[in-house]
RNA sequence: UGCCUGGUAGCUCAGUGGUAGAGCAGGUGACUGUUAAUCACUUGGUCGUAGGUUCGAUCCCUACCCGGGCAGCCA
């Protein structure tokens, strides 16, 4: 007989006189002349209520049937007789495949976030984590759905690359030198013209520059993937290793790329508020009581849209102390970026335009800008309780001004050829972003930690699983 | 990396300069169409590690290890 999973199971329209599951054990309740036994196989947050009957020959299984042990069942879906569900499952068989004993980490009631990051090997079967790890599935479909829908074009740009200071923060060296007696140059330098690739190599901070490459020959593009990072952050919304998204647009200025970065925010909050009810609510009842509200708040309205200097100038005008000075070429720091979204315009607000000594080397340079108040084409956008979650641009597309923006980045043009090639033949205005996608997560469930969104988070220190 | 905070039973925590307690989990029994079931009884701890102060340290001090938070860096 095939199985069925608990999720169709109560989502029945009608009985049914035979029926096929399989799954875990959450919790058991024994009467004198049966059991009850909540059955979850992850398929939804909710379980099935089976009910073992004292008199079925299987029944001797039952006290084998802990929390935590897998079990099958085959049975009659019939419409309960108690409150609190639709259908419940009358068995006819029942066995026990792995049993959990006394030593089973997960228990009934809550456990803290903490504790369960320590077992991340079981987490996912619990509540929480089985959602939240469902939501990451939903949504990391929705983006595909989103970009593919728009005939944007998804590019697998490379894990280990060679560019080491995009200026997007520490790399992870890639190597097969021996670590204790690497070969030597004369100069007395690690020879890294005999490492495996016949250079210095890294892990990706970002798949943007060759996601520029794809762009200005398939127009749209997007990416997907891995990324990493070897600050030594300790903080909830940061990872060594996290997830990224990447589009990269051709003929596409700043005010597209703002306009495309907040319709994709709004169109995974619609995606999981639709496909993921039942564990947003969840989140909402046990995470964070503010979540639905706030995601349709995020939904009906429109983002604010504020330039840095304009940003500058409402933190100064209120009358407020910061622990950070605020000051015209200065960085918003996270308090600034909080008051903005948190409290000044109450909702997600992108903040454009900002100074370009600040910034990276490819954004683009603005024209009209007043002497000493050099700004670049850039934009952050800001939700509230996590700050910022998209990072974007408009490229330089302008051969002179590019060159002159790594001369004041101090990288060397030698390095980066292929990029300039981009600009020598056939350039053109385009535009790109980045979005974090375990900071979306942390946004569309509530959950404050990064570590908690990840199934398995690598953090300085830490990567037992 | 800096600052702050914590480490006591399997889990969540309380507590005191005179070597420890609760709830839950586990065990036993009772009861019940139950649903974080309920009730009674019960097992369970070198109080993070190493030093120091003290007659005596889980408590005070120092160092270290580990967790967490904030800041910086960013996504």
């Amino acid at each position: 007989m095939p199985r069925t999973l608990v999720r169709d199971a109560l989502n029945a329209t009608a009985p049914s006189d035979a029926i096929f599951l399989q799954g875990w054990v959450r919790t058991r309740r024994d009467a004198k002349a049966f059991s009850f036994i909540e059955l979850n196989d992850g398929s939804s947050l909710k379980g099935l209520q089976v009910i073992v009957d004292a008199t079925l020959p299987d029944y001797p299984q039952v006290g084998r049937a802990s929390t935590g042990a897998s079990v099958e069942v085959q049975g009659r879906l019939v419409a309960s007789k108690g409150q609190g569900q639709q259908w419940e499952v009358v068995a006819e068989k029942f066995t026990v495949l792995g049993e959990a004993d006394a030593t089973y980490p997960l228990q009934k009631k809550g456990h803290s976030l903490e504790f369960l990051r320590e077992i991340a090997h079981l987490r996912p079967r619990s509540n929480l984590f089985g959602a939240v790890f469902r939501v990451r599935s939903r949504l990391a479909y929705a983006v595909h759905q989103f970009f593919q829908e728009k005939q944007f074009f998804y590019v697998h740009t490379p894990i280990i690359t060679a560019s080491d200071a995009e200026g997007a923060g520490e790399m992870f060296r890639v190597t097969t030198l021996p670590l204790g007696n690497p070969p030597k140059t004369e100069q007395g330098e690690v020879d890294h013209t005999q490492d495996f690739f016949g250079r210095k190599t890294f892990l990706t901070v970002s798949g943007q520059l060759e996601g520029e490459i794809f762009a200005t020959a398939l127009s749209n593009i997007y990416t997907f993937g891995p990324t990493f990072r070897a600050e030594n952050s300790h903080t909830s919304r940061h990872a060594a290793e996290f997830w990224m998204i990447e589009p990269e647009i051709a003929f596409c200025d700043l005010a597209g790329d703002m306009a495309l970065a907040e319709e994709f925010v709004k169109y995974l909050i619609r995606d999981a508020r639709e496909h993921c009810a039942a564990d947003l609510e969840f989140f909402s009842k046990f995470v964070d009581k503010e979540l639905l509200t706030r995601l349709d708040f995020v939904l009906e309205r429109p983002f604010q849209r504020c330039s840095y200097t304009d940003a500058i100038a409402i933190l100064t005008q209120n009358g407020k102390t910061w622990e950070h000075p605020v000051a015209w070429g200065d960085n918003l720091q996270s308090e600034h970026e909080r008051y903005l979204t948190e409290e000044h315009f109450k909702c997600p607000v992108t903040v454009y335009n900002y100074p370009r000594a600040i910034k990276a080397f490819y954004m683009r340079v603005n024209e009209g800008d007043a002497p000493g108040r050099q700004t670049v084409a850039a934009m952050d956008l800001l939700v509230p309780g996590i700050g910022e979650i998209i990072g974007g641009s408009q490229r330089e597309e302008r051969m002179e001004l590019l060159k002159e923006g790594m001369a004041l980045h101090h990288l060397s043009e030698k390095d980066y050829w292929w990029y300039l090639d981009l600009r020598r033949y056939g350039t053109v205005p385009h535009a790109g972003f980045g979005l974090g996608f375990e900071r979306m997560l942390m946004f569309v469930t509530g959950v404050a930690n990064i570590r908690d969104v990840i199934p398995f988070a690598r953090t300085p220190g830490t990567a037992e699983f």
